[in-house]
DNA sequence: CAGTATCCGTGTTGATACTG
DNA sequence: CAGTATCAACACGGATACTG
């Protein structure tokens, strides 16, 4: 998943990716939380993960999903500059689905490692 | 969202990454409906996708699906040979789940393209 | 602080050709 | 039919440097 493929995807195939984009994903989730500047989320982000987003890949998944409209960019003209990003309705939605399948993953995990295993073990008695 | 994202991620994103990449969303919805054969299934996803999927592809979806344990193979030592891929128990649920999400995705699609004429008429406005 | 711009390595993708 | 193997192109992601 990626958040911007360029190719001619049926259109709802493209929104779906950029829920499920590698850092869409964390994004909506950690936004269903409450709202967050962007280093904070940054930070909330690299906290929970494997890795950290690069501002870059933060910046692109989130203007990706404003403008998407699942996510909610409030600017104030302020020195420093200080942006806060939130959840539109839409958004909330579309997180809480993500969510669900997130928490679905990891609630089967452990099928999925045991079924993993035993392909691996097939395999390996080649 | 890339099927074999070689990267240390925690192991469940991995699995998400799975069902929600780019082939993986077509074959587990596709297979919700009934069984299917390799070159049918390969059909069946280029009948309704803008674009169909590379026997490559579709074999490497399918080899981690089935390594995940959401995906039965069933390969007959029969002249011509004739595979069966069929949905596990396991797989079904997250095919559920998968064809929950794009579902929703369809579903508020015309929200999201107002969202979108917004964001770039805002834009072209600079 | 909140980005933008640029470069570059790498992985993923997809054609094509071939095999059992 | 159901794949495997190989190769080339390209998009993605990240590091870095810079700006308002």
């Amino acid at each position: 998943m990626s958040v911007s493929s360029s190719e001619a995807l049926c259109p709802y195939r493209l929104v779906l990716e950029h829920v499920t984009s590698r850092w869409g994903v964390l994004v909506l989730t950690e936004l269903l939380n409450r709202p967050y500047r962007f280093s904070e989320l940054r930070r909330a982000i690299s906290a929970l993960g494997s890795r950290g987003v690069s501002e870059k890949m933060l910046t692109q998944t989130l203007q990706t999903l404003e403008r998407d409209g699942l996510v909610h960019r409030d600017a104030r003209p302020v020195i420093p500059p200080r942006v806060d990003y939130s959840l539109t309705d839409l958004g909330r939605e579309a997180a809480e689905q993500v969510k669900a399948l997130a928490a679905w993953t990891q609630q089967r995990m452990d099928e999925v490692e045991r079924a993993r295993r035993a392909y691996d073990g097939a395999r390996a008695a080649s």
